[in-house]
DNA sequence: GGAAGAAGTTTCCACCGTTCACATGGGACG
DNA sequence: CGTCCCATGTGAACGGTGGAAACTTCTTCC
């Protein structure tokens, strides 16, 4: 801990203007989902937690939902790559499918206030997700590792839309009901724990997303 | 319209007292969340539409939290309902079980605001789902069809709450994305249209769930 | 008919989102 | 080095919200 700290953080910043204030908004909001619940995000507490006045957030977010609207992109992006991450560790593509699930799921669990925001019933319009490809493109990578397992001779025949939607239903539907605490009927579950359920209900459904093999 | 109005409803009440107000609160929460969306619910608003001050909810309800618990407690009684009324309609296991998503998403996308509040980032508590085999205990119907398929040597062996788990997380996963609007690349998605998702992603589970017998 | 209590009203408080006029300090340019 | 500019932060103010407390009005029951 050899900081000579005029200011805390990293880089000497001493700056009466803050330094990085949008920065400090984003993770402000964030610890606030995650240590209160999402009901207690109000504009004037994340200002006070970033240390400035209500009034300055809007110096860089036009709005409440503006400052939504950069979570719920910076959680796409995060999620994004942490799939794929997990799923360059598999060549098959019944593994690089399963690796994306529960990339998606595992994202969800460890970055619960992302996903919330992500997902959540706010936003007006649209959060105009990235261009197919991009960065932000999940759906995107789902859906060519399907394409691909079709390709292979792996996966059963069909629309790959379809299919990627269903995928895309079970894997969001358990990271649903384990960031909202659905499930929690005896202890809170550990991010091991849904690794587990994740790699489970994935592969259940890959009996079903298969050719007749036999598993 | 041979009404002789001194109130507008069906039965003729002109009480001062209202007749029921907690009726009309429900009914009023529901209204609004359907046409402004969640973040539009306001005790005082909800209050207004009823026709009474904003401090009269609190004669029926201790709190914002408590209206809202009453709000889902309805959802879960018509949710188990119309997932019983389905249900009957098959005998085998997998169509039965096959209703039994399938009614969950209907029930999603015609009640949206019921499931909003349902399943929402909402409750500091958990909502105490009433016991195992009531009026509300829709997750038992899921287990018991699970576990009377294994009886009968459709489905798969194994631990019956894991595999329905499954289950829930991919019609629940399907109704979130739905209600919240997820998946309306090409205009809004009807009924019909959610019904035919439903199947399809039920047969696709169900192939993974069911032994060995080729489909 | 009169008391008791349920249901609705009024008033008040703290907090929130948002706006606007104002202060400030750092960087650009002479 | 000085000066001006403007991005950034401040303070006060407005209407809306959840909630508590004291008050009024209707109903019911003895």
């Amino acid at each position: 801990m050899a900081m000579r700290g005029t200011r805390k953080k990293t880089a000497e910043k001493p700056h009466y203007h803050h330094g990085d204030l949008r920065r400090a908004l984003l993770d402000a909001s964030l610890a606030l989902i995650s240590e209160e619940g999402f009901g207690a995000l109000s504009l004037r507490e994340v200002a006070r937690r970033a240390g400035v006045t209500h009034a300055a957030p809007y110096r860089h977010f036009e709005d409440k939902e503006a400052l939504l609207v950069a979570v719920a992109e910076e959680g796409f992006r995060v999620m994004t790559a942490r799939m794929k991450e997990r799923m360059a560790r598999e060549t098959s593509p019944e593994g690089r499918l399963a690796e994306c699930g529960v990339a998606y799921v595992l994202f969800a669990v460890e970055h619960p206030a992302h996903f919330r925001v992500m997902f959540g019933p706010h936003f007006t319009q649209p959060p105009k997700l990235g261009p197919p490809g991009g960065d932000t493109d999940s759906f995107g990578l789902l859906v060519d590792s399907i394409t691909q397992g079709q390709r292979a001779g792996v996966f059963r025949e069909g629309e790959p839309l379809p299919l990627a939607l269903t995928c895309w239903s079970l894997v969001h539907g358990l990271s649903s009901l384990l960031v909202d605490r659905k499930l929690e009927m005896s202890g809170v579950i550990t991010v091991a724990q849904a690794e587990t359920l994740a790699l489970e209900q994935t592969r259940l459904l890959l009996r079903g997303l298969m050719r007749a093999t036999s598993n």
